[in-house]
RNA sequence: CGGGGCGUAGCUCAGCUUGGCAGAGCGCUCGGUUUGGGACCGAGAGGCCGCCGGUUCGAGUCCGGCCGCCCCGACCA
């Protein structure tokens, strides 16, 4: 490719907005132009990227018997309606034809998969199949950011295993882990794979691939000691702390102006993990919440915990949460700020009458709480479960943190900030139950087809490449996604016989198949291609001037070093292999 | 959806406090010089100052509403 003839050119200076390494240096190195909020072009250096990545996607996905094909974008509402996620999915672009027909923009292509196996599968000999594709996804994100890190409009590949039983799929899901860890490797990307909650994808496990990344999205815990890592929402953790020896008599004691943790400790001269934590939530079944439908959720932690929502769900049995409003919580004649368990009745269970407590394990690692009286400005102090106050369930919702204690090994895990660049789930029988897609097996009985589904986006891990790999002057793309190999510049002026030379080499490795993206703009200073050579971040640069050939040869310089050294031009076939140039 | 910030030339931004001719640098066009790290001289083109309404003799500037974009949070299938 020729720089003069190239669409779209270098910016100076990137655009007010872009806060992040890669949104800036892909824009003013002209790889991707911005159309809207998380809505971008790839331009034609972009472009080259993603195919470089899809390639290495396929590849993968067809070592492990992955068939390519291409899904649509454009799914009636039908296929969507049939697995209950029309009105469930709140990211769900949908729009109408004419005559009413409805439609989703494909958000993701479960629905498409398990109609495809419902018409197609038939026999066990039809299983297993891996199927996967590359293309558009769109979600209406609230709150697209970070350039090519959270799109409205993004690039997946998308992988789908259909297997007859819960342990064939067992069995194969590990070489899917394992190929993504080839694709990132491939990428220049290093990769943790972490436990994480499945969420409303539904299943039962879920492994997701994180970088580490301070303006990441995702907080995932990591111990400092062993390999334990797990998403904040699935983190476990050991409560440290002891049951007081005597229980204390409760006292009500009133503390004005109290209406946090830290007052209330403070005020009464405890530590935070001496007080209980409430928070009252509303819980309901569905994601679209209707009249009369859910109920009051009341859960509590010890203070110096914070409560993790998904879990808590979780506990729950599933659902959906929103903080309680003020009236809810009156209604179960709670005061917020000074709410606790005293005096309430306990429901046995969500179907049950009462209010539904749910306390966090921690409870159990201390006594003698100080907790509110249900009554502004008055806590109490010495207040024990079992002797003053009840609860409904004890379960895991608190939130692992930075300081606590690994579950595994008992060192220290850390709570760190994480792109997350894929995500492997195992989805059972979840989408096939919904549409009876069943196989049938040797006894000619009708079996449920057990799914999983495997995604990583590629315009985000192209981001999350540049974020690893650039430095002060601009990117420095891995050989394995670069757009080109070769950055051929040329500097001279007419009749110094240095453009015949870059034209002959520009036509030889073209002619040998080396990919070279060729500077030959006319007028442009040496500083300018220079500059622009090190912001686009073409792995080899490869200049030819009146120096080097007074040097006797083509200068070449790798992107990610500083040495440059003369090539003799007799030697200039070693070229058309740029890797021989490493040795 | 809550909090904060921004919207003036392709890009970066001044001008708004205190209303009075629409500005700079970079980029772009033309001519010339220059040619190893974003060069120089000269001449140009380029604007619904986000949109709508209000106040005013007069609004980029003041007031109200809306839209868009960015950041933090919520959400993140």
């Amino acid at each position: 490719m020729r720089l003069s003839q190239s669409f779209g050119k270098t910016l100076r200076e990137a655009p007010a907005e872009a806060e992040m390494a890669s949104h800036q240096l892909l824009i003013r190195a002209n790889y991707i132009r911005p159309a809207g909020a998380g809505v971008y072009t790839f331009m034609p250096l972009g472009y080259r990227v993603i195919r470089k990545i899809w390639g290495i996607m396929a590849e993968e996905m067809d070592a492990i018997s992955g068939q390519e094909m291409w899904m649509p974008n454009l799914h009636p509402a039908a296929l969507w309606q049939a697995t209950g996620r029309w009105g469930q999915m709140d990211v769900l672009f949908k729009l109408k034809g004419s005559g009413n027909r409805e439609y989703a923009l494909s958000a993701t292509h479960e629905e498409i998969v398990v109609d495809l196996a419902l018409r197609d599968i038939e026999s066990h000999r039809d299983l297993p199949r891996m199927i996967y594709h590359i293309s558009k996804k769109f979600r209406d994100e609230p709150r697209p950011r970070g350039g090519l890190i959270r799109l409205r409009e993004f690039i997946m590949k998308d992988a789908y295993t259909l297997d007859r039983s819960e342990e064939a799929l067992d069995e194969y899901y590990p070489s899917m882990l394992q190929a993504y860890f080839n694709i990132f490797d491939r990428c220049g990307v290093k990769t943790t794979a972490i436990n994480a909650d499945v969420g409303a994808m539904g299943g039962k496990t879920s492994q997701e691939f994180t970088v580490p990344h301070p303006q990441g999205e995702d907080v995932f815990i990591d111990c400092d000691n062993c390999d334990y890592a797990a998403n904040v929402e699935a983190a476990e953790f050991v409560r440290e702390g002891e049951k007081p020896a005597t229980l204390a008599e409760l006292i009500k004691v009133e503390t004005p102006d109290c209406k946090t943790i830290a007052d209330v400790a403070a005020f009464v001269g405890v530590a935070t993990t001496q007080t209980l934590k409430c928070v009252f939530y509303w819980w309901r079944p569905s994601y679209v919440e209707k009249p009369g439908e859910g109920r009051l959720v009341f859960a509590m932690t010890r203070g110096d915990l914070a409560i993790n929502d998904t879990k808590l769900v979780n506990a729950l049995g599933g659902g959906f949460l929103r903080a309680a409003t003020e009236d809810e919580i009156k209604a179960i004649d709670a005061v917020p700020g000074y709410a606790s368990a005293i005096g309430m009745t306990p429901a046995r269970d969500m179907a049950s009458p009462g209010v539904m407590i749910v306390a966090d394990e921690s409870i159990n690692f201390g006594g003698n709480y100080v907790v509110g009286a249900n009554e502004d400005p008055y806590h109490y102090t010495g207040a024990n479960l079992g002797r003053d106050f009840e609860v409904s369930r004890i379960a895991d919702i608190a939130q692992a943190d930075t300081g606590h204690k690994c579950p595994v090994c008992g060192g220290r895990i850390e709570a760190k900030r994480a792109i997350e660049v894929g995500h492997c789930f195992k989805l059972g029988t979840r989408y096939s139950a919904a549409v009876n897609a069943t196989y049938l097996d040797e006894n000619g009985q009708p079996q449920l087809i057990y799914m999983g589904s495997y995604g990583i986006g590629l315009d985000r891990l192209m981001a999350v490449v540049v974020e690893l790999h650039h430095d002060k002057d601009g990117i420095v793309w891995p050989d394995s996604v670069a757009p080109y190999q070769v950055h051929l510049v040329h500097i001279g002026k007419e009749g110094d016989g240095t453009k015949e030379q870059a034209e002959a080499l520009y036509a030889d490795l073209t002619a040998a198949g080396v990919e070279v993206l060729y500077d030959d703009r006319d007028g442009v200073g040496a500083g300018v291609k220079f500059k622009d050579a090190d912001l686009m971040g073409i792995p080899w640069r490869v200049t030819v001037s009146a120096r080097s050939l007074e040097q006797g040869g083509v200068e070449v310089k790798r992107r990610s070093e500083s040495e440059r050294r003369i090539l003799p031009i007799e030697e200039y076939p070693i070229l058309l292999n740029p890797a021989l140039l490493n040795s």
